[in-house]
DNA sequence: AACTCGTGACTGAATGTTCACTCATTATGA
DNA sequence: TCATAATGAGTGAACATTCAGTCACGAGTT
């Protein structure tokens, strides 16, 4: 068995690990090629630019979020337990792996946000899916939907990129925050 | 009368400026000193490196926010109240000069923020002695401090950083979802 | 008033470094 | 054998920072 290396794949998680560690003026593509193993070239064989490299480690880490969370949300149960299970296993999945909020939290907030948000619209997101199901949706605050994911899960990525550690019993009682702001009655 | 200018802070203003617009990585020295309208190597007259002109920055817009908000709030009114004066006045302030947000919530991902927030607290921050006013503790959710600001101030950044308008009728209620947040019962 | 220091702010060209990115060449695997 | 991946030295541009020289101005002197 030959095990071909993804080098792409390490390349975007070289990026996203320095970029949470150092920040974007931190990570230059030759730092992230030595932290990926690979020569200064081999980026640019893959990714056009460091900013096609942002974008697409950006749509991984949103991507690599959605396969982990969504099986562990029991489709069948009331709103509001799904919305804590939700946030819970969101949170769950940045605090595994720490530069994933590290990263979005920078990203997030920086002058790519904009052209990053547009290009997840275009693969689509199963986690606005299952965050716009009608019984839920019915249930929240009329707020823009901005709003309320500034309240939820905006809140989760920037407590672990800002490294606060919550107890299992403190996790639940922000959940329930969240479900508490974004909700009505 | 002459009128002298002041250019550190002209050079402060013009760094949060573009770091709001273009990013940390969009905000070089010399950018800051042509959009200060002084030579290059004047901030250096003023600031060690860009580093320490980044905390001044830092410190200046946060004391700004503390100076313009505070006034706003009476004193003596009851604590979802004085809530609610509170988080809509900070809003204000950062909408009527958004880069204020915009440079705060990039700085606050960035690596810069664990050393900016400890200089804060050396130089000491308004705002928190307000926000721990015993009566209105004694209503919070238990939860950690940094929980309860992300929750509050930090929704208000992001939301005006990421550059969401809301009418004064979606303004109070976002701020009656924070408090719902916070506070239990 | 005029003159002359002294001091600190200001300037902008210069410096050495680091950056994103290129490309001729070599390695790999089907 | 061939297409594609990978390499790493090389390139020009941009970067943070420096510094020798200029400027503005208040204090001291006549």
């Amino acid at each position: 068995m030959t095990t071909t290396i993804d080098r792409p794949a390490a390349i975007r998680t070289a990026l996203r690990d320095l970029v949470a560690e150092r920040g974007f003026h931190g990570a230059s593509m030759g730092a992230v090629a030595k932290h990926a193993g690979v020569a200064a070239g081999t980026a640019y064989v893959h990714y056009d630019s460091k900013e096609e490299l942002v974008y697409a480690t950006y749509l991984e880490v949103k991507q690599q979020l959605s396969v982990a969370v969504l099986p562990q949300v029991d489709l069948d149960a009331a709103p509001k337990e799904r919305f804590v299970q939700l946030w819970t296993a969101i949170y769950r999945h940045y605090r595994e792996e720490p530069a994933r909020a590290g990263f979005l939290a920078q990203l997030e907030a920086s002058p790519f946000a904009e052209e990053a948000s547009q290009r997840l619209q275009e693969t689509g997101d199963p986690l606005i899916e299952q965050a716009t199901r009608p019984d839920l949706v019915e249930l929240l605050a009329d707020l823009p939907m901005e709003v309320i994911a500034a309240l939820t899960l905006g809140v989760a990525v920037r407590l672990v990129a800002a490294g606060i550690s919550l107890s299992g019993d403190q996790l639940e009682r922000v959940a329930e925050a969240c479900w508490r702001a974004v909700t009505v009655g």
